[in-house]
RNA sequence: GCCUACGUAGCUCAGUCGGUAGAGCACUUCCUUGGUAAGGAAGAGGUCACCGGUUCAAGUCCGGUCGUAGGCUCCA
């Protein structure tokens, strides 16, 4: 037998008797790495451990820990749970089963639901699978095989998916015991290399996620290669919920709903301080990049909407009433009445561009399934606004965006900025040619900007093509936020012009954008980014002052009154409690300054601060504390 | 909209086999006047989401409605 030649990924080589499989090879370079094996890389081509090798090759092992072998492991994991399932319900068809983030899930057709009691039968068939140890094997079938095979085995969804595959691929299976499955691979050479697994949650889904077609059963489950790995997973998940907006929103009394208006949030005085902090804060930024703020109507006869293609586009969404012969519409959005904002005067080539500004509120008949908290809601407002120029002004005005959204983000503690251009939908209104115009446009300047973008193929709204901006959150969760949304449709649609330079008449661009988008989503995603720990800036209570003793009552007074006049938002806690007892109390809220007086201070005119999650860090003189919290609050420090 | 789960005091949650409702926190009052994350006692607080059905009897069983939550493109 001849030897081949196999050459690692730190280039060394070594030479293999022709025909030797990877597993073998880990084997040969050590124990330990042949255990944590779950995958080949075979010239950059993923491969099963046990696939012949019979020439000269490059290979990589692929270990349970890195990317790539974590979702080989969660891809096999499916597979043992589907194995699981078949055992319990021989009934249950199969259907796809795919790693995801982190997870994997797999939709079965089965009479009835799996309730959390058969979830938990079914974690415990696939640990005794798991302990059997069963070898993982590929075979390759001929398509005729294969449709034959699963035909016979009555699994129809596999039939179906075979009839779709390119005659030109291969058609493969993995089999472990007695069970069988179509799959490209490649997979865990056994099943006893499945250790750290846990199922999480089933729910219904669509077969190919369309709600014409029949409703399947999913299980969601995730695994590791490592029990530590799994722990911190499912840790994190514990303390995501920790976090969750919706409870911190309860806990910290920020905000509420009521059936009476179903995904409407209600914003309690503590709430709409941070709301309104947000906004004032925006109102600056405005101040500073030359916006002017409009309002504009809540209210607008359909006219308004069929014009703007919203009638035809988005009227599923719309809250609409009849009121005698005149139908109207409750807006969704601030463009069309901006629109006429525009039109209502001439506009010269030198007043351009506008940037209108605007906290309209703005009403969407979400549907009942997507509703979430404070993230998709039915009433909302956003930092929007529109901003009309001629086309050759556009690059300038998506330049200072981004520095904009860069200046927003930082104040917010948000890293690890992504973009993505988001292109033409199917259902889009305008000529192809605008749209190729608009996208070419914003190709150019992302691409001149040093900023790193992706292409989302058909994901632009309705009107035009958008720029997207992602951050991540301190539990690295990825949020969409800012938007930048470019649009040749409204202007036509509505015959806006401006008098250009030689005094014909041009019609305008219209870039619609918001930076921190819906208030009421930045709310949520902030809430949870700060874990609830809002900075000075925006604390509905900044200071809480807290008597030891009723004999200081008189004294704790004085102080508020200073903090009043310094425009300093405050607290006193004058309750019969203890001083440890009120400390509790001002940390569980997340005040941020605690401001103890007792009879020391009282007699010094001092006051011993505390601040939140740091403990006591001695007297202070009142005025000097004032003028550094000041401070804190103009630099909008985090 | 569809699948599943859930809805009991302001909040977090018990409530067994169907027999008319419970705890802790919060609240009110009283005692305690204290020094950096919970002092003590008493009291008040409920149309068990809503509507209907079964039953001598429903928080509990059945049906419906509303609301809330997790999902519903991530190609075998």
């Amino acid at each position: 037998m001849s030897n081949i030649t196999i050459t690692f990924p730190d280039q060394s080589t070594r030479s293999f008797p022709s025909g030797v499989s990877t597993i073998e090879i880990a084997e040969n370079i050590g124990p330990r790495l042949a255990k944590a094996a779950v995958a080949a890389r075979i010239n950059s081509e993923l491969a099963d451990l046990s696939l012949p090798i019979d020439t000269d090759a490059e290979i990589e092992i692929i270990t349970g820990d890195s990317d790539a072998g974590h979702e080989v492991l969660l891809h096999s994991t499916a597979h043992l749970m589907a194995q699981a399932v078949k055992a319990l319900f021989p009934n249950a068809k199969v259907t796809i089963g795919p790693a995801i983030e982190n997870r994997f899930y797999y939709d079965f057709d089965i009479e009835g639901t799996f309730s959390d009691k058969d979830l938990e039968k079914i974690e415990a068939k696939m640990r005794e699978l798991s302990e059997r140890d069963f070898t993982v094997q590929r075979v390759e079938l001929t398509r005729n095989a294969a449709l034959k095979k699963f035909d016979d085995m009555g699994e129809t969804y596999k039939v179906e998916i075979i009839e779709q595959i390119d005659e030109k691929d291969t058609i493969s299976a993995y089999s472990q015991d007695d069970f069988i499955d179509l799959c490209r691979g490649p997979h865990v050479p056994t099943t006893g290399k499945i250790k750290h697994f846990k199922l999480l949650s089933t729910s219904g889904a669509y077969w190919r996620g369309d709600e014409n077609n029949t409703m399947l059963q999913r299980i969601y489950g995730t695994v590791f290669s490592s029990k530590k790995e799994l722990d911190e997973y499912l840790q994190k998940l514990e303390e995501a919920k920790k976090r969750d907006h919706r409870k911190l929103g309860k806990e910290l009394d920020l905000f509420f709903f009521h059936s009476l208006s179903p995904a409407s949030p209600f914003f309690t005085d503590k709430g709409a301080v941070i709301y309104n902090g947000l906004v004032r804060y925006m109102r600056e930024l405005y101040l500073q990049y030359g916006y002017g703020e409009v309002i504009s109507p809540q209210v607008f006869d359909m006219e308004l909407w069929k014009q703007s293609g919203h009638y035809e586009m988005f009227i599923d969404n719309m809250f609409s009433m009849e009121m005698g012969e005149r139908e109207f519409g409750l807006k969704p959005m601030n463009c069309p009445g901006h629109t006429l904002m525009y039109s209502h005067g001439l506009h010269s080539y030198r007043d351009l561009p506008i940037r209108m500004a605007d906290f309209g509120r703005l009403h969407r008949f979400e549907k009942a399934g997507v509703l979430s908290g404070l993230t998709r809601v039915r009433s909302m407002a956003q930092d929007d606004a529109h901003i009309f120029c001629t086309p050759d002004q556009i690059g300038d005005e998506i330049c200072d965006l981004f520095e904009m959204v860069q200046t927003v983000y930082d104040t917010f503690n948000f890293k690890d900025l992504s973009i993505a251009l988001s292109t033409r939908p199917e259902k889009a209104l305008g000529e192809v040619k605008l749209w190729n115009k608009a996208e070419s446009t914003l190709t150019d300047v992302l691409e001149k900007s040093n900023y790193k973008f992706t292409i989302d193929e058909g994901e632009g709204a309705f009107y035009g093509p958008k720029i997207d901006f992602h951050v991540k959150d301190a539990l690295q969760r990825d949020h969409q936020l800012a938007t930048i949304q470019l649009d040749f449709v409204l202007p036509e649609r509505f015959k806006l012009k401006y008098i250009a330079e030689d005094g014909s008449e041009k019609r305008p661009v219209m870039i619609h954008r918001a930076i921190l988008g819906s208030l009421e989503r930045f709310f949520g995603v902030y809430l949870e980014h700060c874990g609830g720990d809002f900075p000075l800036w925006l604390a509905p209570v900044q200071v809480t002052v807290l008597p030891v003793s009723e004999k200081v009552q008189g004294y704790a007074e004085s102080i508020t009154q200073k903090l009043n006049a310094a425009g300093l938002r405050f607290q006193l806690d004058d309750k019969a409690d203890k001083i440890g007892a009120k400390i509790r109390q001002a940390e569980l809220s997340k005040i941020n300054v605690m401001l103890i007086v007792g009879e020391k201070e009282a007699e010094a005119g001092t006051v011993s601060v505390r601040r939140r999650h740091q403990g006591d860090l001695g007297p202070m003189d009142v005025a000097e504390l004032i003028d550094l919290l000041n401070d804190e609050i103009k630099q909008r420090s985090s």
